[in-house]
DNA sequence: GTGAAAGCGCTAACAT
DNA sequence: ATGTTAGCGCTTTCAC
């Protein structure tokens, strides 16, 4: 592997031009069936594979997507991950993956490189906003949506219905006889963050309880640490909360640690409800409930939305459906 | 972003010749410190960027590397993809993150296509063996070694000193009294699976112990579930272990909690000791004593390692130190 | 110190 | 149905 031949030499080999040669190859019509029989054969043999660079250039395109993640470590963002790019791949399309471990000056590099790259699309897993924008370049924002959608630009989104996430969670807890339940969210303006909590206000006064008795906590990372810390500080606010919506599983986990370690009981003294499902959760003592999101899908439908729309189609937007996950900690 | 201008437009603006605007883009020298400034000066103003397609197409090399892992998910793997991306990208150069997922076939789709882009180096994570050969191209091995190290060829690797990880883990255990320690191993033929065995059973002859005491049991993959079940086999041999060596964490939690479950208490009626370090390890209960793998830095390193293979320079097989770290299972 | 020009491998317009 | 050729953006010889 490495060195393969030229296009230029498959034509003499084949006694014929580069020009047909380009046609057979990509079946542009315009040849004989023998001087195709003939070129195939010699591409057989030496096993030709056509310059991506050379083919790029000329096309000021090339079939790699950018894919980029604050952090592809995390169970949800690494799932999400491989299944973008296997989908990809499957679909002749490359993987560039890039962490931009959340920092703005990061990833205004990494869109500079990927566009001396001439990727042909991009995949936004998660991240905080997108200031950047890509001309020209269809990109889906998976997880999160983006800031403001710009009319003129082939963009799509994948994710789940947050509102109603948050609303079977806070319906969970009040069906335990919950009433003082706090919320863990990820950082204030993040659209995923504020729905589930909108969704979990929402049922709060749809089942006839005041939606300010919810207290909203804040986490400056999506990590065990944090559901730790914080769950340390809803422990000893004084508000006597009876139950906890962590919006993501890593957090709740967290939690659960901290209450373990403090005697505090789950669920009989506290109630405690996660989102995503990871593995992890269905490992933890106790079983943690959980609001199920498809994030497997997501990867699938992301690299599929990508491809679609390289080829011009429109695409819908799609929400993904959640589901209770009904374990011990409720 | 997405469109810049060429080389030819700066040169007509900056009135010289595209030569001369390479030469000051690659510092070739032999240009006047005036055309400099005035090229300098375009290059901000339209912030121009080189297309490495072009570049690429040219000189016959991208800044590409590719990383070859069978399962970006997981916490040992992931966390050395990040830091990989993560130290590639700092010193310029852009990753291509491929999933074989141990299928032979995708591996070899996988070499083909990165082949065309013209990659300049590979690194291989994990990975069973390596069939496909990259001709002059660099390629670092982390995690496993290559089946057969060609000579002529540049190649380097990265691991851990698993006869060490073995050995220390069977003192471990002959020192809280194990006398019957099994051993859990992925796939046979696997130099860190063989390692680690080889390391076990020397200790056990070290300290005067036969080393066929100990019995090996193997698994398809590592994963949390092979765990739990390779446990159950351990549990029901009926040959009385008192102990289990897991070569990966993750093996380690779902034998934990199989044994939790059905209330064989740990370490009280078996020892249990784990490998890598993976952060789940020291929150599960009781809290995994297990031999830490410095796997971040294999990360760090390989990228380094394949930067320097790439400017020509020779460089030396990295074996990376062990750590026994205590906690709860022993 | 500078520029003209060839050529990397490919596609597509334009012949024939 | 097939071939010739220009050109994508760049680097690098070679002349001057």
């Amino acid at each position: 592997m490495g060195n393969t031949i030229s296009i230029k030499e498959i034509a003499r080999l084949a006694g014929t031009s580069v020009a047909t040669v380009s046609r057979v190859i990509n079946k542009n019509g315009r040849y004989s069936p023998e001087t195709e029989a003939r070129v195939r054969q010699i591409i057989e043999e030496y096993n030709y594979q056509p310059n991506q660079l050379a083919k790029g250039l000329r096309e000021k395109q090339m079939n790699l997507i950018g894919v980029i993640v604050s952090d592809v470590s995390g169970d949800f963002f690494s799932a999400i991950v491989r299944e973008v790019e296997q989908e990809l791949f499957r679909l002749g399309y490359i993987m560039i993956l890039c962490n931009t471990s959340e920092k703005e000056e990061i990833e205004k590099r990494i869109i500079e490189s990927l566009s001396t790259l001439r990727i042909s699309g991009i995949i936004y897993v998660g991240g905080k906003r997108s200031r950047y924008i890509f001309r020209n370049l269809p990109v889906v924002y998976v997880d999160r949506r983006p800031p403001e959608r710009p009319t003129d630009q082939l963009t799509c989104f994948i994710g789940s219905n947050n509102v109603k996430g948050g609303y079977m969670a806070a319906e969970r807890l009040l069906a335990a006889g919950r009433r003082k339940p706090a919320i863990v969210l990820f950082e204030k303006n993040l659209d995923t963050q504020e729905q589930r909590y909108l969704g979990f206000r929402r049922a709060m006064t749809d089942y006839g309880f005041p939606a300010d008795a919810v207290k909203a906590y804040h986490v400056k990372k999506v990590d065990y640490e944090n559901g730790l810390a914080v769950t340390e500080e809803i422990v000893n606010s004084g508000l006597g909360h009876d139950a906890v919506f962590y919006a993501s599983d890593i957090l709740a986990i967290g939690g659960i640690h901290y209450l373990n370690e403090h005697g505090i009981r789950v669920p009989e003294q506290i109630s405690v409800i996660g989102m995503d499902d990871i593995p992890a959760s269905g490992r933890i003592t106790p079983a943690l409930t959980t609001i199920r999101q498809q994030y497997t899908e997501f990867g699938r439908l992301a690299a599929d939305a990508v491809v679609q729309m390289l080829e011009g189609q429109l695409v819908e937007d799609s929400v993904l459906d959640v589901e209770l996950i009904e374990r011990k900690t409720v």
